[in-house]
DNA sequence: AATTTCATGTAATTCGTTACATGATTCC
DNA sequence: GGAATCATGTAACGAATTACATGAAATT
């Protein structure tokens, strides 16, 4: 089994699952596709993969990613291994995508969890967004709580560090309430298929339900790993 | 000199300068009254006052916390260590106070120094604020690149997910504006006295220059550890 | 030819938590 | 007198980073 790091363990199931690559590759994915949530470093991401090849939910293949195909077809190819999803590999990850619970809407579990909401089942995104949610409140609520025993002890920079804290939490809250509006809105559900092939070509149009935002972005090709 | 937590340390010495307190005492007010910027556990909190203290910035002082008088004239008071910024200890915190560097824009770290602004010179917290804004510019410009390069590989909630993700930076980038145009609207500089003593009663009405915002707290006192 | 970027790994170290162990004090 | 909370600590463990070591491929 293996007590892996489970957020990191998690993005790399759910990466591989949309397509094999080698670990350089995933790491990127790791820290710009996948928006933002951290940026692993090699000396964590290389040991993890071979546990995850270990539990047999990865095997490695040699060479040859998608893009080398000329180059690949070349003779001697080493090095650069291929990690690809085992069928178990599969099934474990869409057991962790179904799997709702209270350390599912911490900070960093919750990005990860809504980073695959596009494999997940519109009944979990529910029950992950509420319990994000109340969580939030629930962090507000003792927020509240402390300001208003602590205020007149405080200088101004704690209490306005204070104050923009929790405007941020009061943001996601508002940001979840809609996310939560739309999931109900949108009545039908996709990818109730677990096991299917890797994606069947994205780009589509619509998603479940999705707020629609202001959309502006020039382009602007430049590097990688955002931390 | 012992390579401690950094955050850790600078946030204890900091409360310790305002007045003397025990343990369990700071752990509290590392949670609540410094607003939000992480909870740290017992076990990392004791071993740590250990070091600051073999490092000559605390001293132990047994029993009887400035409540506690009538109790402690009693006799065998014991266990309740209280812990004293020494000379050694407050001009080291001064040092940490006034160092400004990349790391100090980092989000944990910013959050501490903030913190503490209110003992921190003008011209530093400048330079703290001005790093910050620019360090979080510099990930937006990341942020957008990679979206440029990827929007239209990716699917619908991990586009939701980058677009809340930038927002929330671009949301901190004009709070940081504010702060400092506020620095430099208020033009009188507090606190250039290094090692004065505790704290002469704060509660006094306007600190340099913070951005009024509109308040609203009501009283309901409850628990503690806002995590 | 040299530099940068790609690519993979390991060992030591840092930072911090959990679980455990203990006991006093306060509240009901 | 029993429970909750205050109070202090240690040992084992966990997660992840840094520094190190190595080398191939692409770019200039």
């Amino acid at each position: 089994m293996s007590r892996r790091s489970g957020i990191l363990e998690f993005a790399v199931l759910g990466l591989l699952r949309e397509s094999p690559m080698h670990g350089y590759e995933l790491r990127k994915r790791l820290n710009t596709s996948l928006g933002v949530f951290r940026a692993f470093s090699y000396g964590t991401l290389y040991p993890c993969l071979k546990t995850l090849v270990a539990n047999g939910w990865l095997i490695e293949e040699p060479g040859s990613a998608p893009e080398d195909a000329l180059a690949a077809s070349l003779a001697g190819r080493r090095a650069k291994i291929v990690y690809r999803l085992t069928a178990e590999g599969k099934e474990h990850f869409e057991e962790l995508l179904s799997h709702t619970g209270p350390d599912t809407w911490e900070d960093e579990h919750f990005a990860a969890r809504f980073a695959f909401f596009g494999q997940t089942e519109r009944e979990v995104r529910m029950r992950v967004l509420e319990g994000r949610r109340s969580r939030l409140e629930e962090r507000l609520e003792k927020m509240r709580a402390s300001l208003a025993r602590t205020r007149e002890r405080l200088d101004d920079y704690t209490l306005e560090l204070q104050r923009h804290g929790m405007e941020s939490v009061e943001r996601e809250v508002r940001w979840l309430n809609e996310l939560i509006e739309s999931e109900r809105a949108g009545r039908d559900q996709r990818r109730s298929d677990p096991g299917g092939p890797a994606r069947d070509d994205i780009t589509s149009g619509e998603t479940d339900g999705l707020p629609r935002h202001r959309d502006d972005t020039g382009p602007d090709p430049s590097d990688d790993t955002v931390k």
